[in-house]
DNA sequence: GTGAAAGCGCTAACAA
DNA sequence: TTGTTAGCGCTTTCAC
């Protein structure tokens, strides 16, 4: 009982045209008369025929079809951020397939194979270390690629991300005005270039002050590690105990906090001070009420929809290939307020 | 530069053998002598060929695409649905088309006519109430449909949900058994499957003590309307509060949680207890610490994959309409834990 | 502006 | 087992 599907030619039949010319009527940059186009029209819509794109895609090699490789959706800024890619290529007219995939090298070998065999018209990685030999593969397919908050250090491949360094910077110095004394950060993945940005800008911001980290960890953006790092951290006598946390993203600050609170019975911020990274949702939750570094996940969308089109339309006028989008610090209760702080 | 794609006329040439003989290697029901084979696989590997997907789709009418629609990508169970099913489906050799959507009606109608463009062989919907019209339009074109965390009430489309109604009655035993008085519930959107079972067992559990309901507001699974049902809940004379709360899902009960604890100062559970339904990561944050039902995503998964592969390889041997997998009740903190309480 | 015809890269009869 | 051939549904010259 599967109805075959309709082809232009059923409907070159019934409107009494050539097939090309039902080709024409639904190709955007081709010429019919009005006529045509109406008598076409109204023959497709009784038969409720619809263009095959994947014959389409074959034959004009754009499938419209943009991939998604994520390797870290339990960061609650990638959901976000997939919602808002999706819904602004999907608003250009394509459409997303999406591949999540762990960071480990061969599975992002394969994957990429993969989508080069769906012929993707681009594709976006998001939080995935790129190796050359990769981005050489699709350069070879003739794929544009955009790197989602992450650059590659080669920098010669587009990438959209916050302005990590600034935001790492802001911190400190809200930390600083805020009159804190043994400054501690836990820090992300090595890798990835958001963790040693933010770090960066951290540091150079206690440098600027003539001050330096108290102590430091690695949580490597994993749960389990974060908690083993806020625990060796925080589980010291009082007086070598930091009072003001920085965490490399509001993922393993949440973990930092409850640690921090539930298990060492410490106040925050009345013990310790912690700042975030990201902004995700649960940040606002009242029992975080996290002060974050908040990534506008809608302007990074924004700028990497824009980058993609951009090589995929050829319009490669010097193409910009890292865009840092500006990330505010937004003030909550988990850290203290230093006097008369003012937004700036 | 753009190296134009090897074709398998390509490597038949290399390989001294017809497009066919390379077409048959690639495809793997077909016979090939072991010579025929290892040339053919010599050829395409130093031309580094691989068989156009497209190609092959439009011909063979399989795309090994499955559309994925989520209309609700705020709750954190979908995220993690989302990754579990791309990776099972891609052990399955398939790929995962993903459309966001707002639960309008149009805008699903869209959707799943760009799916069907796609010539997708299956088509899941997480979280989404489908029309009847819908519904026939796969149908006519053959493809597959599962509903994921949603069934439909007409019961002839496969659908894969949690023991919601156990799940309901479960929760209100435990309260029940932990001497609660007042006890109240917070609704989902009524428009859902998944809210009408958790609610309808919850009643069942307390009709069957010969106990109703004490309060009931709706949250429509949206954090600011969850936040004012809490709000017009807890906030009355402590004898008429509640000492119990019941919330269709953990999302808004973690709303409903930092109402009650950081807007009206209650404790939790020592004022009231609440219990949630999903059990998503951030119930488990000690921040709240949330006793819940478990909806078990890798089995529903599981169950989905099966269901939607069954149909579409026609081992159609009296399809299983209404899958659900048991929700166990994960007791936590935020609860009071009846004397005596053991797991079952 | 329109139709005829070629061809995109592949699979699937069919003969050999 | 193999090669030949005919499409799949579409876009795109190319004459008219």
């Amino acid at each position: 009982m599967t109805a075959s599907r309709i082809t232009s030619l059923d409907v070159a039949r019934l409107a009494g045209v050539s097939q090309s010319a039902v080709s024409r009527v639904f190709t955007p940059g081709a010429s019919a008369s009005d006529k045509t186009t109406r008598k076409v029209r109204d023959a497709a819509e009784a038969l409720g025929y619809r263009p095959n794109i994947l014959a389409r895609a074959i034959v004009s090699g754009k499938s419209r079809i943009i991939g998604l490789v994520v390797a870290y959706l339990e960061n609650y800024f990638y959901p976000e951020a997939l919602e808002k890619l999706s819904n602004a290529l999907q608003r250009e007219g394509y459409h997303v397939l999406v591949f999540l995939t762990s960071q480990k090298h061969g599975e992002i070998d394969d994957v990429v194979g993969e989508m080069l065999d769906y012929q993707v018209d681009g594709i976006v990685f998001a939080s995935v270390g790129l190796s050359s030999d990769i981005a050489k593969r699709c350069q070879n397919a003739g794929v544009p690629v955009v790197l989602f908050n992450r650059y590659d250090d080669r920098k010669d491949i587009a990438a959209v991300t916050s302005e990590n360094f600034e935001g790492g910077r802001k911190v400190a110095e809200f930390l600083l005005a805020g009159g804190h004394d043994r400054i501690a950060y836990i820090a992300g993945w090595k890798g990835a270039s958001t963790q040693r940005d933010r770090e960066a800008g951290f540091l150079a911001g206690l440098t600027a002050a003539n001050r330096s980290l108290h102590a430091r960890e690695v949580g490597n953006f994993d749960a389990e590690q974060a908690k083993a790092a806020a625990r060796t951290m925080f589980d010291t006598p009082a007086e070598s105990r930091p009072d003001a946390l920085f965490v490399a993203n509001d993922h393993m600050a949440f973990v930092a906090m409850d640690v921090i609170r539930h298990e060492l019975g410490l106040g925050i911020p009345s013990d310790v001070s912690v700042i975030g990274f990201d902004d995700v949702p649960p940040a606002a939750w009242l029992s975080y009420n996290l002060t974050t570094v908040r990534q506008r996940a809608r302007r990074m969308v924004e700028e990497t929809v824009k980058a993609l089109l951009a090589q995929i339309e050829c319009i490669e006028t010097t193409v910009t290939r890292n865009i840092a989008v500006e990330a505010p610090l937004i003030v909550r209760g988990s850290a203290r307020i230093p006097e008369g702080w003012t937004d700036t």
